[in-house]
DNA sequence: TTTCGTTTTTGGTCAGACCAGATTATCGAG
DNA sequence: CTCGATAATCTGGTCTGACCAAAAACGAAA
């Protein structure tokens, strides 16, 4: 019976203002740059008081749709990239170094894909992981960025879990470590022959996989991962102090 | 020269709440689930009108930090909640089967903290530990429910590692679980001895956390939460086949 | 101990007030 | 009639106090 019905929840008022408003400003109703009424108006016009408009504002402005400048009025923003605002996201970009705990706990989830995807891989999954090694090698030899292809293989891992949130998870992770480690992982591995250590790492890690080993694709998992790790931190510290 | 100047803003009120109470939860000082004070307490706390506190609640929320219960309080959400949380709730209602791939994830994270938490731990958080332990006991004496005790002990663990993350995605899935098992776990734990089963298993592992073993930390999880998993089956089993 | 009704608390909302800049209106000097 | 200084007005930001309805906490009766 549970998810047949829909929550039924009193609509608070500065919802409904915010429903109102990004839905003129979706239909082109309300320009990028024009200039609502003062608060009082706009109270007035909404038949609500100043209190649960300045509440809609706000919750407009920190979605992005609107921008109050002070004493002087409130403006519909012209970039209103619909930015699904990330809690996660934003304790990244507050505090960078919990990126590593981040890596820590994909680490974890990764170790445990790779344990269990050796007992619960079927034939498909392996043709699929082989599938993104070959692409990886493809693209090292063509000197292109490895990224995609990596990001395809740990994947096909999870997958091969058959466990949907272990994925969605894991893509998750993937992406957040993307946007906030930018290209770092081409750029450290790209170096001399990385690319070619991650590779055989990686078909290490099939190997058990394919086996049904799980005790060593968890082993093999953790050397790749411990091994990108370390050339990250190097990476960092040699960037954070370049005494060249 | 273009970023080198930081923006110069008149401080508004509820913009430096957000900053104050953003903190406290990436720090960890404000635990997923927990209930914060009272608007009324918060404005005084804070030394701010209760509009202003009001205003930076709204900001809270609608960056998904924060989630206010009419008439019940406001709760420091997982930060996973809207990234995560999300789709997983669309997958479960889609098919209520995979609820014990939910609960094979949750085991996984939960022995990889375990086995950090055995390293990582410090004096108060075995303190915090020990704490969850003991109000399990009381509850269980006072036969009354369990499941809050339950989720304290193991979301101290999780804390013991440190890692922000780790404790909100379990609090995510605990949540998850919960409302999709309803009180299960307080049924299939209650009946004769289980409570005082689940009280030995946690202390078990209670003691290769305090006791630095990060082996035997992640087989008492194991062991403990294998033996959930069991009598959850026979549970349901019954239930849907009650040839009694 | 349990049950049921009363009091208190809580978030949601409104009205009115004050402040300090920004805007605009006003009006006298040139 | 123009220009510029001054005053009235408007704006967002903030505080206080009040009321409502539902939830939680409490307490008395069973």
């Amino acid at each position: 019976m549970n998810g047949v019905f829909t929550q039924i929840k009193p609509h608070k008022i500065p919802e409904e203002i915010v429903h109102q408003v990004t839905s003129l400003i979706k239909e082109g109703r309300l320009q990028p740059g024009q200039k609502l009424p003062s608060e009082r108006a706009l109270s007035d016009l909404f038949g609500v008081g100043r209190s649960s408009l300045r509440e809609a504002i706000n919750i407009l402005e920190t979605l992005g749709f609107v921008e109050t400048r002070t004493r002087k009025g409130i403006f519909v923003r012209s970039v209103s990239s619909s930015t699904i605002s990330d809690p996660m996201r934003v304790i990244l970009e507050e505090d960078r170094n919990t990126l590593y705990k981040l890596y820590e706990m994909r680490k974890d989830l990764e170790l445990a894909s790779a344990f269990r995807a050796a007992t619960l891989r079927k034939q498909t999954d392996l043709s699929a992981i082989q599938r993104s090694l070959k692409r990886m090698e493809v693209d090292a030899k063509a000197s292109r960025l490895v990224l995609e292809a990596d990001q395809d293989f740990h994947l096909a891992i999870a997958r091969a879990t058959h466990n949907l949130f272990r994925v969605h998870i894991l893509k998750n992770m993937l992406d957040l470590a993307e946007d906030y480690m930018g290209l770092i992982v081409d750029k450290l591995i790209e170096e001399k022959d990385g690319v070619f250590d991650v590779l055989a790492q990686h078909e290490r890690i099939y190997k058990a996989v394919q086996d049904k080993d799980p005790e060593d694709a968890r082993r093999q998992m953790d050397v790749h991962l411990t091994w990108v790790e370390k050339k990250w931190e190097t990476f960092v510290s040699e960037k954070s102090s370049p005494s060249s």
